[in-house]
RNA sequence: GCGGGCGUGGCGGAAUGGCAGACGCGCUGGACUUAGGAUCCAGUGCCGCAAGGCGUGGGGGUUCAACUCCCCCCGCCCGCACCA
């Protein structure tokens, strides 16, 4: 009885043979072409890796095991992103310290990652939370302030009242934590630490175009970073003549500025207020402070403000307008105050005509009756300026706003500028899981950053690191952290003892693969320089402005200080799709639809889940998993093995037609990340295989080209064929020999007006005219030809004729 | 509102402007089996006995030829959103 495939035979047996012979350990030396694949770091859960994570992680090690056959030299590594919130959450849940938890986490998922046959080369392991790694953390917090880029500052920030910590505005979605997707953040003011991105913002902004990325990232963070052009106009509060510098991207509509706005929180609000408003505006200022922090995101709101009983001077014209208070302009854009131009702008209407405030039209169709009264929303664009003095009759339109603000310049109104909605990157985390703040306190000096040779600045391991929720970091509490010296005067400091961002781990890892080891330096120049930029990086899409943005930012940092010479850390960036649960619900516990790889390995094996998850849809595309999906794969990796133990037989010229033409397909294929076509071109390879013959050096080829996709069973059958030849692993990718695609005869499509009538076979490059005399020649044709006249032929050539007839 | 994406059999999906539905799941029938949730073989877009006709969200257009290109519309998903 002949051995069947029982992929549980040998896939840990390969699996444990490439990792004792260190099989997929990248070569040190810099003499090959290198290729840097990466995989977004994972923060390693307790719930372990599911069918979805291998969605991500298969198709890289596909393409890595792929590159390396292809002669490349090739770095695939795999390391822990094990700071922060969930990690230090899900210890305090199982009462076990962060540093345990996480060590038995890591040890799951690798033991899960092996169990998919991926091919990482575990020599370049890093974790985020060794010493070793976050000393360099500090290290570059430290380039930052040593370059104006990081800096403390008090500011009204977003609290996660479950996280008990600050958080970015980008961890905020939609006024919820994006940890906790139904706790609303509120604010807070605390004294936090920001990097300053916004000094980087255009180059953010301009860089995307040097990059392959996926459209919707880019312009996820172009939105991000939303640039916009427009001028600086400063009005003066009549009377104490203080001034208040409006942004705006209008100021052709100037003239039609017939009230202004500040945000309830704007500093001004208090001085210029007048006493018999200064009730009302105080009520105001406390229902906004808690309507924002329950609902002020809501564009259906009705607009609400108050009148502060003081008016401002309209620069332009001299004209005295009311300044009011309202919710909808926000502080946190712009100068957070407004000129209202109620005729050209849907918000400033809506208010006027609330408020009954003048509405004045300055744009006009030049043959329109409009009036401010009949006016049921602001105007639309177009028409030239009225009611705009020297301007009047100026054409709506970039040159006019151009114009404007040279004559605003000209005459010391205002001034050209470029405002950002990106907002300096908070990174101060009132939590104990994380890098500490490498700064201390001292009541000489302030603010002193500890010396690079102080470095690590290391986490103390504490039993109480629950969050307060004071505010104040658990490690506030622990008196051998905080007290210290001062690196200047020696006298007695503080240590900050706020933990940085999770992200500030990760916008830099890919600098340490390399040298996962390095003692003296975060990397060494020369192996950074010959291995970055990151060539593929792929992860998931709910990354794209905040890690993706942040290692952005660094590495523009970093080579501006003359440490590398690339400006982009990630040349080409590709998500993988999203895997559902069989029930089209996403994967989780409490639902009880997740799908482990150790299922599917136990019923089918690795290679038959590998196979399905490459197999199931496009990379890039969400989907569904079927629990019958590896199944299928099973059954083509049982014709692989039944073709292999089959009589061997001649090579057909459709054999070989058919070989050559799979080497050419799949490696395109796989280039571009079409993995699913890929593995649909396996099948077929097989399907003809099993009817046309294989020879066996057709065998040996096609388990070459199953190697990446399937390196267990490849491993098995050529290790079973070639005992002295080592592994299929280190055998070359097959060439692929275009004359081997001749072919002596091609099938023709017949067409009569378009539409299919025959099918005829002829032989290659035969001339048309006896392609086109076969074809009237069948039956089939001149059914349809009958009592017509052919008046065009279209000829293309061994594949298609179209006899147009009437 | 702005930005990105998508609409093809029962399902996942495939098609440099050139045979729509590759490949797989499922289903139907058969073989082998004590048995099958194993394996193998055949069939499987819809209507029709057939010849043939109809079919890629809808409507127009370009073309000898359109899932593919252009215009309009409908629907769905994702991101951002009172951004001045």
């Amino acid at each position: 009885m002949a051995r069947k495939y029982q992929p549980k035979e040998f896939e840990a047996k390969w699996q444990r043979t490439w990792e004792e012979q260190q099989l997929y350990r990248t070569d040190d030396s810099f003499d090959r072409v290198k290729l840097y694949c990466l995989d977004f770091f994972p923060y390693p859960s307790g719930s372990g890796l599911s069918v979805g994570h291998g969605h991500n992680y298969i198709p890289t090690d596909v393409y890595s095991r792929f590159k390396r056959m292809q002669g490349f030299n090739v770095l695939h590594p795999m390391g822990w992103d094990a700071f922060g919130l969930p990690a230090e959450n899900e210890a305090i849940l199982r009462k076990v310290p962060p540093q345990v938890n996480t060590a038995k986490n890591i040890a799951n998922y690798k033991r899960q990652l092996a169990l998919m046959g991926l091919s990482y080369d575990w020599t370049k392991e890093i974790n985020s939370t060794d010493p070793g790694y976050y000393h360099w953390t500090q290290w570059f917090f430290l380039l930052l302030y040593h370059r104006g880029l990081a800096y403390r500052a008090v500011g009204s920030q977003w609290w996660c009242p479950e996280c008990k910590t600050i958080l970015a505005n980008e961890q905020v979605e939609n006024g919820f934590c994006w940890r906790h997707t139904t706790t609303r953040v509120q604010k807070k003011d605390l004294e936090q630490w920001y990097f300053k991105i916004t000094a980087y913002a255009d180059q953010l902004l301009n860089d995307l175009d040097t990059i392959d990325w996926p459209e919707r990232i880019v312009a996820m963070q172009r939105n991000w970073i939303g640039r916009s052009e427009g001028a600086e106009v400063t009005f003066t509060v009549e009377g104490s003549g203080d001034p208040i510098v409006v942004f705006t991207t209008r100021p052709d509509t100037l003239f039609g500025a017939t009230f202004m706005v500040l945000s309830p929180e704007h500093p001004l609000v208090e001085t210029i207020t007048t006493p018999e408003h200064s009730a009302e505006v105080s009520a105001y200022q406390e229902q906004a402070r808690v309507i924002s922090e329950i609902d002020r995101l809501s564009t259906e709101r009705e607009k609400t403000g108050v009148f502060t009983g003081a008016f401002a001077i309209n620069p332009v014209n001299d004209e005295r307008i009311p300044i009011w208070i309202a919710d909808y302009v926000l502080m946190g854009y712009g100068t957070g105050a407004i000129m209202a131009v109620p005729a050209h702008d849907q918000r400033d209407f809506e208010f006027a005509r609330k408020y009954g405030i003048e509405i004045r039209l300055v744009f006009m169709e030049p043959n329109s009756r409009l009036t401010a009264e009949q006016m049921t929303e602001a105007a639309a664009h177009g028409g030239t300026m009225i009611n705009s003095r020297q301007f009047d009759g100026f054409v709506e339109g970039p040159e006019t706003v151009d114009k404007f603000i040279s004559w605003l310049e000209a005459t010391g109104k205002g001034a050209r500028k470029v405002n950002y909605r990106v907002r300096d990157w908070l990174i101060s985390r009132q939590r104990y899981w994380g890098a500490p703040i490498p700064i201390v306190y001292c009541d000489q000096h302030g603010i002193v950053p500890v010396p690079e040779e102080q470095l690590p600045v290391v986490l103390p391991e504490i039993l109480d690191y629950e969050p307060s929720g004071t505010g104040r970091s658990p490690l506030a509490n622990v008196p051998e952290f905080v007290n210290t010296t001062c690196p200047i005067c020696g006298g007695p400091a503080r240590r900050e003892t706020d933990t940085m961002d999770g992200f500030a781990c990760s916008s830099w890892y890919f600098l340490r693969f390399p040298n996962p080891d390095l003692q003296d330096r975060p990397f060494d120049p020369d192996r950074a320089n010959y291995w970055l930029p990151v060539d593929v990086y792929v992860g998931g899409a709910e990354h794209a402005v905040m890690h993706l943005l942040y290692a952005r930012f660094w590495t523009k940092v970093m080579a501006d200080a003359g440490l590398v010479t690339f400006r982009e850390p990630f040349r080409k960036l590709r998500n993988q799709g999203m895997i559902y649960g069989a029930d089209g619900q996403k994967m989780s516990k409490s639902r009880g639809n997740v799908v482990t790889p150790d299922d599917v390995v136990e019923r089918y094996g690795a290679d038959a889940l590998r196979c399905y998850e490459l197999f199931m849809g496009p990379f890039e595309l969400d989907n569904a998993w079927d629990n019958d999906g590896p199944k299928g794969q099973f059954r083509f990796l049982n014709r692989v093995w039944e073709l292999a133990h089959a009589a061997r037989s001649e090579d057909s010229p459709e054999t070989l037609r058919l070989l050559h033409q799979t080497i050419h397909d799949l490696s395109e294929r796989f280039e571009d990340f079409r993995f699913n076509t890929a593995v649909a071109k396996l099948h077929e390879l097989v399907n003809g295989l099993e009817k046309n013959g294989c020879s066996d050096s057709t065998l040996d080829t096609l388990l070459l080209l199953l190697a990446p996709v399937a390196p267990h069973l490849a491993e098995e059958l050529w290790r079973e064929r070639h005992p002295s030849q080592g592994s299929v692993h280190t055998q070359a990718w097959p060439p692929f020999d275009p004359a081997r695609l001749q072919v002596e005869t091609c099938a023709v499509v017949v067409q009569v007006n378009g539409k299919l009538r025959d099918t005829i076979q002829v032989a290659m490059n035969l001339p048309q005219e006896e392609v086109e005399r076969l074809a009237r020649s069948s039956e089939r044709v001149q059914r349809f030809l009958d009592g017509k006249h052919v008046r065009k032929v279209i000829y293309v050539p061994n594949k298609l004729l179209n006899l147009v007839a009437g």
